[in-house]
DNA sequence: CTGAAAGCGCTAACAA
DNA sequence: TTGTTAGCGCTTTCAG
């Protein structure tokens, strides 16, 4: 059914409907009239006609590197909380990971459809700037910072510094490093900064053979730890990028006969399930993941009010979480 | 831009542009043309008003229960990787476990906006069947059966059966139940009957104070746990309805100085990360949700093309996954 | 407060 | 093959 005859029906113009719809002026009579006909046959306006017109389609284009991944779920589900709140729906993009898909996704965007992107980054390439700088609508970027965007990030170099230094106090002297590609600016490059701040602030140097560079998986992690393990000398304290690569490589550990922490101590960022229940409870940077995402919303919802040219960015803070795998061993 | 602008910029007519983006009849001079224009102009067109000429919005809606349960966005991955390919989008609704907000949204779907829409179910009411019925649009449900719908689902029934069998036939005698509401018919319901069948197969019966009811999270196993473990007699075999709820239930018995598997065994179903990398690995049966997400969406793209009357129900098998927790103990 | 009427950007039937 | 033209269902002036 379309608007005119739904108007027929109620009795009243066209005009009178779309008001109703859109806060327009209506008398009461007619009010009581649509609601009635509205019962009655349960017609609702169509969204698409309606974009014609406004050139609004409340939607909002939400990018992810990975669905199953619990922070990108986490940050998902604010940013829906808070949208569908006002009336939005989410439009979702899984790019599995896959980079180029994500400037695909936000030229399908760019175009029309959504009224604003919330971007979960990952790694950034000239072709995404240029993108990005070429949208129509307003951006904002989750777990990156991107100058002269509207960015909700972490501290990802603050967290990595804490933990790190917490087992550097707690008396270890052979740290070892197991991150994920330093293109990534935030998981990768800015946690290393901060594992490496530690260090060097503890006096102590790192080996090469003591880095490794894995996927953002569990696999990845128990591989990279079998390297990091197969050498002469042993690490005594690993930190690994995100709970996932912690726990690939303490089960690595588990099969070697390894003690953790006593042989070795584990902390990672990201306070995900997994760690919670591990085989020995992992120590953890906790990210506001959900907050991120309800952050990041709040500030499109923001910028699709009042369009300044000013960005902003938002830096979250961490919190540590110290369970069993930095437990001080206790000499008997 | 719009299409009669660019048409202009190109020096061709209107029609010939839609045709370009309709596979319709055109020289290949006119194509080059638009090609052309194209790559200066970047115009792409209105999904919008093409909308409202076509009915075709090349959206599909989403509903989901909760989007950081790692069996949901795998299955919304899935989903997202055939409907992609088929140049549709996902509009997708956290419904965060809110019966009323499914049906809201389907009433949303209902209307118009979307071409179909696919339910990860959890609890039916007679209002989603009303609503259901009353779709115009194809629907297929994911995780649960409902008669006369299109439906991917799981052998939870075989799943729990096989479960509970493998526990009792390594002499356990005194099995326990934590499952989840049985509103569920799936979840909850299916994998209570499943358990039921392998417990008085086996001749044994279940006192009534070992069956607790959680909710879909390891909090709540563990509450659960401390009940049944607070009775004078102790289980020496737990099945749970989830992965989540049985790691909240082992850590609940790892803080009372109970051994998993000597004293007590757990299985579940799920197959999630984070069995894998408890403390003991849990034995559980993994569901094909990845699968189930894929085939839904083919399932879907089915009924998008030739809308038949008729309604498929099409059930995934299990795999049992054995790991610690059901591990044979040694009798030294 | 109301309704008629002129579009929004596109598609598709039609005649050429 | 092509261009003209009449809508799709809605919003929004504008004159009442």
């Amino acid at each position: 059914m379309n608007i005119s005859e739904f108007a027929e029906i109620a009795g009243v113009s066209k005009a009178a409907v779309s008001r109703y719809f859109n806060d327009g002026y209506l008398s009461e009579d007619k009010r009581a009239r649509i609601e009635k006909a509205l019962k009655e046959t349960g017609y609702s306006p169509s969204v698409a006609a309606r974009s014609v017109k406004t050139r609004i389609t409340k939607l909002v284009g939400v990018i992810l590197p990975k669905l199953s991944s619990e922070s990108c779920a986490r940050v998902t589900e604010g940013i829906s909380e808070v949208l569908n709140a006002e009336g939005y729906q989410l439009l979702l993009v899984n790019t599995a990971n896959n980079n180029s898909k994500e400037v695909e996704s936000l030229e399908l965007f760019r175009q029309n459809r959504v009224d604003g992107v919330i971007l979960l980054g990952t790694v950034f390439t000239p072709l995404h700037q240029s993108v990005l700088s070429k949208m129509h609508v307003p951006v904002v970027i989750v777990g990156q910072r991107l100058a002269g965007f509207n960015c909700v990030c972490h501290n990802d170099r603050g967290a990595a510094y804490a933990l790190t230094k917490l087992m550097l106090e707690k008396g270890r002297k052979k740290p070892a490093f197991i991150g994920v590609t330093r293109d990534d600016l935030a998981a990768g490059l800015a946690r290393w900064e901060g594992f490496e701040k530690a260090v060097s602030e503890a006096g102590l140097t790192v080996p090469k053979n003591f880095i490794e560079t894995a996927k953002f998986e569990m696999d990845s992690g128990y591989e990279k730890a079998k390297r990091l393990l197969s050498g002469r000398e042993l690490p005594d304290c690993i930190f690994c990028a995100t709970d996932s690569i912690a726990l690939g490589a303490m089960l690595c550990c588990k099969e070697n006969g390894i003690d953790v922490p006593k042989d070795i101590m584990f902390a990672s960022v990201g306070d995900t399930k997994i760690g919670r229940a591990a085989f020995v409870p992992l120590t953890t940077a906790h990210l506001h993941y959900k907050t991120a995402g309800i952050d990041a919303a709040e500030m499109l919802l923001i910028e699709l009010k009042r369009r300044d040219a000013v960005s902003r960015v938002l830096q979250l803070d961490y919190e540590i979480i110290e369970r069993g795998t930095t437990a001080e061993y206790e000499t008997v």
